[in-house]
DNA sequence: ATGGTTGTTACACAA
């Protein structure tokens, strides 16, 4: 039976983490790997080191500094036109086909730390990637098996944090947040393929803060998502969270999150 | 108690 897997991974800085990439692509095999904050430009993204990964595909909107998403592929990937999320135009969008299927790799805006819009233009700006996410969706067309992917930068529900009731007032939990992102999804008619793995109450995290011990404390939060249409998540038959490169040595403070499809 | 860290950049900003 075939298979596809796609990872998702906020690597903050694809250029000084490639060996990060290269170690987990050498242990867990993904077909596609999705990565958000690569944080430099087109011409600056690390080509030779992923095709010496066989990862010899690549769709990359990237930027100077900041932001910046990629997309690599053992197969070959068609690019698609992104929808516009962002209204700063920022590089937080790519949109791919392989396989059959489309891939839309997201990285939608942190917010900064006051979740007011009234008095922080981040999080104004946040909110209002989510409700031009919600608009796309719900007019999109339904007849092809999609994946959103990416750092979503929203812990949902309750067990995708270390505590609900601490963190509703914290950026990435308040309930503008959480209930803008369910809203994006059910628009989406999008399986949070993760939750129908390994449901609630189960603590799923993929991002740890870099401030303290992120082993001891454990205070993690689920920022990193992967949505499949529904006949495309009926046949999902493994997802993992592969906690241990938070461990390495200078490491994103996000993990990658892998799933594998039969096609 | 109101911290604490990281990466890119250039004399902060974003996360």
């Amino acid at each position: 039976m075939p298979h596809i897997s796609v990872a998702t991974w906020n690597i903050n800085s694809v250029r000084i983490r490639t060996e990060h990439i290269a170690r987990f692509v050498s242990e867990h095999q993904p077909d596609v790997l999705c990565l958000q904050e690569i944080k430099c430009r087109n011409e600056e993204f690390p080509l030779k080191a992923f095709s010496a990964m066989g990862l010899r595909h690549h769709h990359i909107v990237g930027q100077k500094g900041s932001h910046g998403v990629a997309v690599v592929s053992k197969h070959p990937l068609q690019p698609i036109q992104a929808p516009s999320f962002c209204p700063r135009s920022e590089a937080r969008v790519s949109a791919v086909g392989v396989k059959g299927l489309t891939i839309h790799n997201l990285y939608v805006p942190a917010g900064g730390d006051e979740p007011d819009p009234a008095i922080n233009d981040k999080f104004a700006h946040k909110l209002e990637v989510l409700a031009r996410m919600r608009s796309f969706y719900a007019a999109a067309a339904r007849d092809q098996a999609t994946l959103v992917v990416g750092d979503l930068n929203i812990a949902p529900g309750e067990h995708d944090v270390w505590s609900h009731e601490q963190l509703l007032n914290v950026v990435s939990h308040t309930p503008v947040e959480t209930e803008g992102l369910e809203a994006v999804r059910v628009a989406g008619g999008f399986i949070d393929v993760a939750r129908a793995q390994k449901p609630a109450p189960e603590k799923l995290y993929s991002w740890w803060s870099y401030r303290g011990d992120w082993k001891t404390s454990n205070r993690g939060r689920r920022l990193d998502h992967i949505w499949a249409t529904p006949g495309l998540a009926d046949r999902c038959d493994r997802l993992d969270f592969v906690a241990a490169p938070r461990g390495w040595d200078r490491p994103s403070d996000h993990i990658p999150v892998i799933a594998r499809f039969a096609l």
